[in-house]
DNA sequence: TTAATTGTACAACAAATATTTAAATAATGA
DNA sequence: TCATTATTTAAATATTTGTTGTACAATTAA
């Protein structure tokens, strides 16, 4: 990932409302939300969302398409691995093992039990 | 991780100087790095560089410790997967598979393939 | 002690960002 | 067509942020 593209998306993420929206639309998956949903959930004035909405479409962390009267919004999951990638990549130099000790639990795109299944036993 | 602490960490990830300095550390692992050489090896200005050096550390994503007349500075490793689990946890309403398809490849701090392996058959 | 090196603190300016209110646009259905 | 609902746009204001220059504190070594 090229690097102000990375400055732009942590940009996106540093708003508490657009990382409200971001997160609620992440656990949506696929389904997305319109936008009175967003909202009505997060308890955001209309103008506001809005602002932040296009703020997140526009660094294409969240895409929007027209269903009618409504838009409605999904995250962008292949995005966010990529930005999660961008940071966490090399770490100690591309020896990973450094750090592993250091690291209890992860969640990656899921929770941090199905992960550390992977690590200790599978069922 | 709680809420507003999310905020302030994306918020310290998204200048292109504090991006570039958490990432140098990160790549250095557990050596870390003084803070001359931090700023000989991005170009950043003294006075400058100390101003992000110490949001980053403000915000726990960067330890510092003495060293004689230097400072060496370190990533933390672990509150940045906290942060990263923050973000992507709950992917689908805790149904991941609904996301796997789009998942190509993840770089969590370790290879990808030990996280493919917990996702590719599901019970 | 004196001088050189390293890094931080502070002040000032420039620039960007968030929020609200009010108005505008667009689709739906009586 | 007209009223209703959903969402966006625009304008105004308040708040925050980034950068630079200068001065200062601490450490090291002659």
């Amino acid at each position: 990932m090229y690097h102000p593209t990375a400055t732009l998306l942590f940009n996106s993420l540093a708003s508490g409302v657009r990382l409200n929206v971001f997160r609620l639309l992440v656990k949506q998956g696929p389904a997305g939300m319109v936008a009175g949903e967003i909202g009505a959930a997060l308890e955001v004035p209309p103008a506001n969302l809005s602002f932040h909405l296009k703020a997140l479409t526009q660094t294409q962390l969240i895409t929007v398409t027209q269903e009618g009267r409504y838009q409605r919004y999904r995250a962008n999951i292949p995005l966010m691995l990529d930005l999660v990638a961008y940071l966490t990549e090399e770490c100690c130099s591309g020896n990973p093992g450094q750090c592993m000790d250091i690291r209890s639990g992860v969640a990656c795109g899921e929770p941090a039990a199905a992960l550390s299944i992977s690590n200790q036993e599978k069922p």
